[in-house]
DNA sequence: GTTCTCACA
DNA sequence: TGTGAGAA
Protein backbone atom coordinates (compact mmCIF):
# COMPACT_ATOMS: atom_id res chain seq x y z
CA UNK A 1 0.00 0.00 0.00
CA UNK A 2 2.98 2.68 -0.03
CA UNK A 3 4.12 1.83 -3.75
CA UNK A 4 2.80 4.60 -6.17
CA UNK A 5 -0.81 2.84 -7.82
CA UNK A 6 -1.78 3.34 -11.45
CA UNK A 7 -4.94 3.94 -12.26
CA UNK A 8 -6.05 0.78 -13.28
CA UNK A 9 -6.26 0.01 -9.39
CA UNK A 10 -8.66 2.81 -8.82
CA UNK A 11 -10.60 1.23 -11.23
CA UNK A 12 -10.17 -1.98 -9.45
CA UNK A 13 -11.61 -0.60 -6.34
CA UNK A 14 -14.51 1.20 -7.37
CA UNK A 15 -15.35 -1.94 -9.75
CA UNK A 16 -15.00 -4.56 -6.80
CA UNK A 17 -17.49 -2.36 -4.51
CA UNK A 18 -19.97 -2.54 -7.33
CA UNK A 19 -20.04 -5.35 -7.53
CA UNK A 20 -20.52 -6.81 -4.20
CA UNK A 21 -23.52 -8.32 -3.71
CA UNK A 22 -25.07 -11.07 -1.58
CA UNK A 23 -27.89 -12.05 0.24
CA UNK A 24 -29.15 -11.17 3.98
CA UNK A 25 -27.70 -13.76 5.50
CA UNK A 26 -23.78 -13.04 4.47
CA UNK A 27 -25.02 -9.30 5.47
CA UNK A 28 -26.33 -10.79 8.97
CA UNK A 29 -22.57 -12.24 9.30
CA UNK A 30 -20.67 -9.75 8.25
CA UNK A 31 -22.85 -6.95 9.69
CA UNK A 32 -23.89 -8.59 12.92
CA UNK A 33 -27.24 -7.61 12.82
CA UNK A 34 -29.67 -10.54 12.72
CA UNK A 35 -31.12 -11.25 9.45
CA UNK A 36 -34.97 -11.29 11.11
CA UNK A 37 -33.57 -7.46 12.18
CA UNK A 38 -32.78 -6.76 8.52
CA UNK A 39 -36.03 -7.45 7.54
CA UNK A 40 -37.71 -6.04 9.91
CA UNK A 41 -35.95 -2.66 8.70
CA UNK A 42 -36.91 -3.10 5.26
CA UNK A 43 -40.42 -3.81 6.44
CA UNK A 44 -40.06 -0.02 8.26
CA UNK A 45 -39.15 1.29 5.27
CA UNK A 46 -35.83 2.93 6.37
CA UNK A 47 -33.41 0.42 4.01
CA UNK A 48 -34.13 -0.90 0.55
CA UNK A 49 -32.99 -4.44 -0.86
CA UNK A 50 -32.94 -5.44 -4.28
CA UNK A 51 -34.78 -8.08 -5.81
CA UNK A 52 -33.07 -10.82 -7.67
CA UNK A 53 -34.95 -11.74 -10.69
CA UNK A 54 -37.69 -14.37 -10.14
CA UNK A 55 -35.97 -15.21 -7.27
CA UNK A 56 -37.70 -13.62 -3.71
CA UNK A 57 -34.58 -13.56 -2.19
CA UNK A 58 -32.94 -10.07 -1.14
CA UNK A 59 -29.64 -8.83 -2.87
CA UNK A 60 -27.56 -6.71 -0.85
CA UNK A 61 -24.80 -4.37 -2.22
CA UNK A 62 -22.13 -2.19 -0.27
CA UNK A 63 -24.57 1.23 -0.04
CA UNK A 64 -26.75 -1.33 1.42
CA UNK A 65 -24.72 -2.82 3.58
CA UNK A 66 -23.22 0.11 4.62
CA UNK A 67 -26.35 1.75 5.28
CA UNK A 68 -27.37 -1.18 7.96
CA UNK A 69 -24.31 -0.61 9.20
CA UNK A 70 -24.42 2.79 10.04
CA UNK A 71 -27.98 2.88 11.62
CA UNK A 72 -27.23 -0.13 13.80
CA UNK A 73 -24.42 2.35 15.26
CA UNK A 74 -26.50 5.00 15.62
CA UNK A 75 -29.07 3.14 17.22
CA UNK A 76 -27.06 1.19 19.77
CA UNK A 77 -25.59 4.74 20.66
CA UNK A 78 -29.35 5.49 21.45
CA UNK A 79 -30.85 6.89 18.50
CA UNK A 80 -34.37 5.82 17.37
CA UNK A 81 -34.52 3.76 14.09
CA UNK A 82 -36.28 6.53 12.44
CA UNK A 83 -34.11 9.31 13.48
CA UNK A 84 -30.83 6.86 12.30
CA UNK A 85 -32.33 6.06 9.12
CA UNK A 86 -32.90 10.01 8.16
CA UNK A 87 -29.32 10.76 9.23
CA UNK A 88 -27.45 7.57 7.87
CA UNK A 89 -29.86 8.09 4.53
CA UNK A 90 -28.46 11.85 4.41
CA UNK A 91 -25.26 11.18 5.27
CA UNK A 92 -25.02 8.27 2.11
CA UNK A 93 -25.87 11.08 -0.31
CA UNK A 94 -22.84 12.58 0.48
CA UNK A 95 -21.09 9.55 0.30
CA UNK A 96 -22.76 8.56 -3.30
CA UNK A 97 -21.87 12.15 -4.94
CA UNK A 98 -17.90 11.77 -3.66
CA UNK A 99 -17.96 8.51 -4.77
CA UNK A 100 -19.72 9.31 -8.04
CA UNK A 101 -16.84 12.40 -8.07
CA UNK A 102 -14.25 9.79 -7.73
CA UNK A 103 -15.54 6.79 -10.31
CA UNK A 104 -16.00 10.06 -12.84
CA UNK A 105 -11.96 11.27 -12.28
CA UNK A 106 -10.82 7.87 -12.04
CA UNK A 107 -12.51 6.98 -15.44
CA UNK A 108 -11.18 10.26 -17.18
CA UNK A 109 -7.54 10.22 -16.23
CA UNK A 110 -7.28 6.75 -17.80
CA UNK A 111 -5.34 8.22 -21.21
CA UNK A 112 -2.58 10.92 -19.96
CA UNK A 113 -0.07 9.42 -21.44
C1' DG B 1 -30.19 -21.16 2.18
C1' DT B 2 -34.43 -17.99 1.82
C1' DT B 3 -39.37 -16.28 2.42
C1' DC B 4 -43.74 -15.15 5.17
C1' DT B 5 -47.06 -14.57 9.21
C1' DC B 6 -48.76 -14.66 14.11
C1' DA B 7 -47.73 -13.70 18.48
C1' DC B 8 -45.11 -11.92 22.50
C1' DA B 9 -42.22 -8.81 25.29
C1' DT C 1 -38.17 -2.09 18.78
C1' DG C 2 -36.92 -6.57 18.18
C1' DT C 3 -37.50 -11.69 18.54
C1' DG C 4 -39.35 -16.84 18.43
C1' DA C 5 -41.40 -20.35 16.13
C1' DG C 6 -43.81 -22.78 12.51
C1' DA C 7 -44.40 -23.56 7.65
C1' DA C 8 -43.47 -23.22 2.68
Amino acid sequence: MDQKKGTENVLLDVDFLQKLVVGIGEVSEITGVPARKIRYWEEKGIIQSEKEGEGTTRRYNYLNIKKILLIQELVEEGYTLDSAAKKVEDRMENLNEAFRKLATLATDQKDDA
